[in-house]
DNA sequence: CGTATATCAGATAGACTGACATTC
DNA sequence: CGAATGTCAGTCAATCTGATATAC
């Protein structure tokens, strides 16, 4: 059986509007708080998983879609930057700093002149087979003291609202 | 009764993964990688309710902060950098871009000639007034299709982890 | 004297825009 | 020819760092 939740940051705001805007329903602003408040808390201590690796969460998503994809390893330009949500222009920028440690190359694409192969070097692969290892960890840790109820529950819950928001 | 959830596109990364690292169970990706791909998804939506006041997400977080303190919505720099989780330098520079615009105004601190006063204005309460109605009735509208269940499911969970990430 | 408060200039890192060359 | 692909230079908005002045 699960516990009450306790007051957070949140409902402290909430309250305080409550208090000077007893004509406002603030209510949507839980949700949504929260789920700007723990990507904020998350953040640094997802990158302090990448940082042994020397790599920031740019590196390391360009590099783990790559591997994704599974071997040979090849995207597009095109398909990174769709997956990633950058510009294409953000995103040649980021390709040449990776290339420039010898952790992808570029290759033209025999089929179509216009296009290019991105690929991920043997030591990419090497890098981001280790990164993601100690990742995924991480994450574990971040999440050890959460119930299997509680992970199904937002898994399920931020799942909805992703399909309300990705809606056409 | 709740109805079972849509494959969502970190089901398809998670999948992926299964595929290629068999090995790993990356299952800590889920909630983690879905609180972050929600953040990215709302951010456009949410900003966009504060362009018709002109203001940017800072500018508003900064003055619904002096707000929802209450008559006579004055705080220090110090309560400010500390509540919107930037740096001290980073707020001065945003208490010069919004004092140029007159939405709020520094005043010297009597009781300490170390420390000021940063009040909202006449003008800068009339703003954000309107702003933060704009504001939730957005967030209502982004959140409507959930159910009243999921979204406490979502409030519930998301508050326990920040307690976990909140911890000393 | 050591700490707290606020400020400032400079550095940093990230991203986007718009023009462009090339190929389909 | 119009559309798609990728590149590049320049720009932009936002933040942090470290030094500084003042007051407690």
């Amino acid at each position: 059986m699960s516990t009450t939740r306790q007051m957070d940051a949140v409902d402290a705001i909430l309250a305080q509007w409550q208090q000077e805007r007893p004509d406002l329903d603030c209510s949507p602003m839980g949700p949504i708080g929260r789920i700007k408040r723990c990507e904020m808390l998350l953040a640094p201590r997802v990158d302090a998983a990448f940082a042994p690796f020397d790599l920031v969460r740019w590196e390391f998503d360009m590099l783990a879609t790559l591997r994704r994809a599974g071997a040979p390893f090849i995207l597009t330009p095109t398909q990174l930057f769709s997956t990633l949500m950058v510009t294409s222009g953000t995103l040649t920028h980021r390709l040449k700093l990776l290339e420039k440690r010898a952790l992808i190359q570029r290759l033209p694409n025999e089929q179509d002149a216009r296009s290019m192969q991105v690929q991920l070097t043997a030591s990419g692969l090497a890098l981001i087979d280790k990164a993601v290892e100690a990742h995924v960890e991480n994450e574990r840790q971040l999440l050890a003291e959460l119930t299997p109820e509680t992970l199904a529950a937002l898994n399920d819950a931020l799942s909805r609202l992703m399909a309300v928001l990705e809606k056409p």
